[in-house]
DNA sequence: AGCAACTAAATTGTGCACAATGTAATTTGA
DNA sequence: TCAAATTACATTGTGCACAATTTAGTTGCT
């Protein structure tokens, strides 16, 4: 195998094993890993239109359309249309999907805990990834 | 707490970017990437049980089966079972498949461009990778 | 005013991922 | 020896991702 599918595959494995890594524990939220970005998205800005969910995460309408809808029928968010633009919809959380902002916390200090990675490699990681996201992005666009 | 800022959405954002990359080359060919990725396996090492092919890329049958009739359909892969050990199904390349592998010696040199990451930042970033996924999966197994 | 261009979402269809379940073949151990 | 456990795989169902198409609402231009 060439060097530059070791770095992609690479990457592709560590996704899904952090995404396995995250599940039993989002599991008892009743969460999925991507239900829980947009819940991480609403927690920290407030209702927001779907347009900007898809900004902030880098997915589109197909994608979210469906996923805020079981997150509606979940009881966590609220979807209704702007009266004063009435092609946008802007998501909100309920009562509840506040409240899970509680139970939430302790989520990421397991992760932190299981990526067993000291803090000065775990920022070179992250700042290595953005890079290579950025490299990669405006290549593509 | 932006989800910008963790971890876990570096990893997600870059993943998805980088298949993107993948998406228009792999289009000319024919694959998806989870595909390339099989093919990438039989190019290197011959006729393998869907077994093998799983533990390479760390991929159930769930996934798996379907892929590979879905190359099979495409006219890539031969499968039978063997006869020493009838569970066990073979996946081999047909001639197809094999001259597959020439057009597809294009792709990597596009991705690395792509990627314009300096050689120690690109070795640097890949043994992060593996240390996490390595450190992730010990943590879940 | 009126029409083209644009925008925000929803929908449809394909293909992963992965859990859960089922099945047939093989190995094991009392 | 033969029932129990294990193994390799297939299938079903749910939920992403993302391309392509459609719909409804808004804005811009003349």
């Amino acid at each position: 195998m060439l060097v530059e599918d070791q770095m992609c595959f690479a990457l592709y494995a560590a996704s899904r094993a952090v995404t396995a890594l995250y599940r039993p524990l989002l599991d008892e939220l009743g969460l999925t890993y991507p239900q829980y970005l947009v819940m991480l998205v609403l927690w920290a800005e407030g209702p927001s239109p779907v347009k900007d969910i898809g900004t902030a995460l880098a997915l589109d309408y197909g994608t979210l359309s469906p996923l805020l809808k079981r997150l509606q029928q979940a009881g966590l968010v609220t979807r209704q249309r702007r009266t004063d633009d009435e092609r946008s919809v802007l998501a909100a959380l309920t009562e509840e999907g506040e409240a899970l902002r509680e139970r939430a916390r302790a989520v990421p200090p397991v992760i932190a805990e299981a990526m067993n990675l000291p803090p000065e490699r775990f920022d070179e990681l992250r700042a290595g990834l953005r890079q290579l996201t950025d490299s990669v992005i405006s290549h593509t666009g």
